[in-house]
DNA sequence: GAATCGCTAGTATGG
DNA sequence: CTAGCGATTC
């Protein structure tokens, strides 16, 4: 041994070390939650470089999101200093972007390709499928781009999705297809899928390419393993072919992603892939107490066919999780502010809480209930925030600066603001773009010769061009932040977002703030960012990479938000079958363990307290229903887990209406009636009613419009 | 070509 | 219930 400083291995635990030390080929890390995985990847990479002599540039590192390659490339400068800013840690997505922006030439784009997100890709299939003669009606357009998205993903031509299609959606989708693909070449653009797969047929059709990647990274490291799908698994296969020096790390029991595309198997089977694999365990948990690790092991236990595993603890055993039956969202929403409080009152941050649910629509009421309490929040919504409207117009402008040959982003902004090219105008400039074969844009600039364009219309037409001309100008010189406000100015949208004086428009210009300000940090992040660094990431950067848990707010966000993270608080919201698991995946056993391993997720999320509540009555597209509490709490056996009583605040407290059967009532909407029958308890009571107008209604005494006739 | 009205689908989950 | 879209009207 030299004297070479090892001292960062003395702080793991046996099992961790082995992994660390590893120096073979292949190997597998199956990482229970909580057990320090990010700290083995991190480490081991730190050894690599330390104890055998690996290049940090030789260093591929992929992880799940954005902000967890922050964290490791954090943790890693920190115990190597700067020279490991040369190694390469980020998503699949970004990785393959980056080698796209150098290689793409080879498969005919340009090197400025623009990243279609799914709305743009969804509008653009819709515009295939008119161009086909099909009814938009009938084949959604957003069912069509997720067959091609399978397609992609499973690596099938559509020659192949044609063979096996079994109804008339996927033959259309598989005619789609290709024109879709062409389309996107001729918009210069690639979707999120591309990315992968474009990177996957370049490697394939230039091995001089591959071999040079394969040189690049010779060591790959793959965070959340069980999460790939086949693409993935392909890339990775091609690029650790080689060297072998591949390191898998991954916990079967969080695999949350099938839906689009991720495939177990690629965990379960690795060692059937890699035959001379190593593999290790870690089942230490650091993060919770005994208690929420019970608890959570008790549902996800309930799973077959997983690699069998007990994570134990050294922690104290802490607090049993808190089940609470709320009457409703408002109910639970207001324990979620209360208890908040009572651990803010104890001495706790805001911060230290987090709430999850199911789906984004239930983070509403239980917004309202926090800004009613006057607490902090933020709403982590994936990325959604880039696809709000007036986000996705700033954003398609800078596209288009960048990309005029992106004919998707062009058509959203030619008329916002209303500047007179309205639809036909823009349909008789295609007509001549696709008789000349030239893009829409070029074929803007010779509005003067197009037919069907009056004097007028050519001249507004060319103002276009014009403002356009002068900003992609100015593109070049300014920083992203300043071009965005340029084009927020130069274009007029701020300003008629300012005229409009509503409440609605006030907050879209807090939105586009809000966008300024993610450029500004960016600049300040990485010195300037041009344009083309701005359009990268806020395609490919989710909002939950933003989570600043030092920043003194609760975070709300989708259990799938939540892998990764921990919190000393949580709040798992809407424990009701139908919303969790979600009615879409009952059908399935699949996908109700999918549902069940997401819940397990959840659980272990918590550091130190795990509530958990359901609604008795939940109000779902305006209406509310009765609901039945999720087969996931009754998993739990009650040893496990303490029912919460707060009789002091409910705030929702219904007189359950004494009807009786017999009696006459009246409604609002369906008249008089008499009352057949009574069944339920409290808010989700219900009264069956015979309606001379509709006949037999059943509904809930606490909403609906319902009076004694008589 | 633009503005307004009214209908209807959506609410899985996301890079 | 609400946003987004298409039909209708100006």
């Amino acid at each position: 041994m030299t004297s070479k400083d090892l001292t960062y291995l003395e702080s793991l635990n046996p099992a961790q070390r082995e992994a660390v030390e590893y120096g073979g080929g292949p190997m597998l890390v199956i990482a229970g939650a909580g057990s320090g995985k990010t700290r083995v990847l991190t480490t081991r990479i730190i050894h690599l470089v330390t104890a055998h002599g690996a290049k940090p540039w030789h260093v591929l590192a992929i992880t799940f999101t954005n902000k967890a390659a922050q964290e490791m490339k954090d943790r890693i400068v920190a115990g190597l200093g700067p020279a490991a800013m040369d190694m390469t840690v980020g998503t699949f997505h970004s990785a393959c972007a980056r080698i796209l922006r150098v290689e793409i030439g080879r498969l005919g784009y340009g090197p400025r390709f623009t990243i279609f997100d799914e709305q743009d890709s969804g509008r653009l299939v819709a515009q295939c499928i008119d161009e086909l003669g099909y009814d938009r009606k009938q084949y959604h357009p957003r069912a069509v781009k997720s067959i091609i998205s399978t397609a992609k993903n499973e690596m099938l031509d559509e020659t192949e999705l044609a063979r096996r299609s079994h109804n008339l959606m996927t033959e259309v989708a598989a005619q789609v297809y290709p024109l879709y693909q062409e389309r996107l070449k001729d918009n210069d653009a690639v979707d999120f899928d591309d990315l992968l797969l474009l990177t996957v047929n370049l490697f394939e059709l230039y091995p001089d390419v591959l071999k040079r990647y394969r040189e690049r990274w010779r060591h790959v490291l793959v965070d959340e393993y069980q999460d790939t799908n086949v693409l993935q698994y392909k890339l990775v296969k091609l690029l650790a072919e080689e060297h072998r020096s591949l390191c898998v790390v991954g916990d079967d029991d969080q695999g949350i992603y099938s839906w689009r595309g991720a495939d177990i198997r690629n965990i379960l089977e690795f060692e059937r892939d890699y035959p001379d694999a190593r593999v290790f365990k870690l089942e230490q948990n650091y993060r919770s107490t005994p208690n929420i690790l019970d608890a959570a092991g008790s549902v996800v236990k309930r799973n077959k066919g997983r690699k069998d595993k007990t994570l134990w603890t050294q922690n104290k055993p802490g607090k049993r999780p808190l089940f609470y039956p709320a009457q409703n969202e408002h109910d639970e929403a207001a324990m979620i502010a209360h208890e908040v409080n009572r651990r803010v009152e104890a001495g706790g941050a805001p911060s230290d809480a987090a709430v999850f649910y199911r789906t984004h629509a239930q983070s509403r009421v239980i917004e309202e209930e926090l800004i009613k309490e006057g607490l902090p929040y933020r709403v982590f919504a994936g990325v959604r925030f880039y696809e709000r409207r007036e986000v996705k117009d700033i954003i398609a402008y800078m596209r288009l600066l960048a990309n005029p040959k992106d004919e998707v982003s062009l058509r959203r902004v030619v008329n916002v603001p209303t500047r007179g090219i309205g639809a036909t105008t823009v349909q008789r400039l295609d007509e001549y773009a696709r008789s000349n074969g030239v893009t829409l844009f070029d074929a803007m600039k010779d509005a003067g010769e197009v037919n069907g364009l009056s004097k007028a219309t050519a001249k507004k037409v060319l103002a276009f061009v014009e403002l356009i001309g002068a900003l992609t100008e100015a593109s070049m010189a300014l920083d992203s932040s300043e071009l965005i406000e340029k084009v927020w100015t130069d274009t007029g949208y701020m300003e008629e977002l300012e005229a409009e004086r509503t409440f609605e428009a006030e907050a879209r210009i807090d939105n586009l703030r809000e966008l300024l300000n993610i450029a500004s940090d960016l600049r300040e992040e990485y010195g300037a960012a041009s344009l083309d660094e701005f359009l990268e990431r806020v395609s490919l950067v989710n909002e939950t990479d933003d989570l600043d848990q030092s920043a003194g707010y609760i975070s709300l966000m989708t259990l799938h938000n939540a892998k990764g993270l921990e919190f000393p608080l949580v709040f798992m919201t809407g424990m009701e079958e139908g919303l969790f698991p979600h009615e879409r995946s009952q059908q399935d056993e699949a996908q109700v363990e999918e549902e069940r391993r997401l819940c397990y997720v959840g659980m272990t999320r918590a550091r130190d307290t795990l509530y958990m509540s359901r609604a008795a009555v939940r109000t779902t597209f305006g209406a509310p229903r009765p609901t039945a509490p999720s087969r996931f709490l009754l998993e739990i056996p009650e040893r496990f887990l303490d029912e919460l009583k707060l009789d002091t605040f409910r705030p929702h407290d219904v007189e359950a209406g004494e009807y009786e059967v017999g009696e006459k009532v009246i409604h609002d909407k369906w008249g008089a009636g008499v009352v057949v029958g009574l069944s339920g308890e409290g808010e989700s009571r219900q009264i069956s009613v015979e309606f001379e107008s509709v006949g037999r209604k059943d509904l809930l005494i606490s909403y609906a419009p319902l009076k004694k006739n008589g």
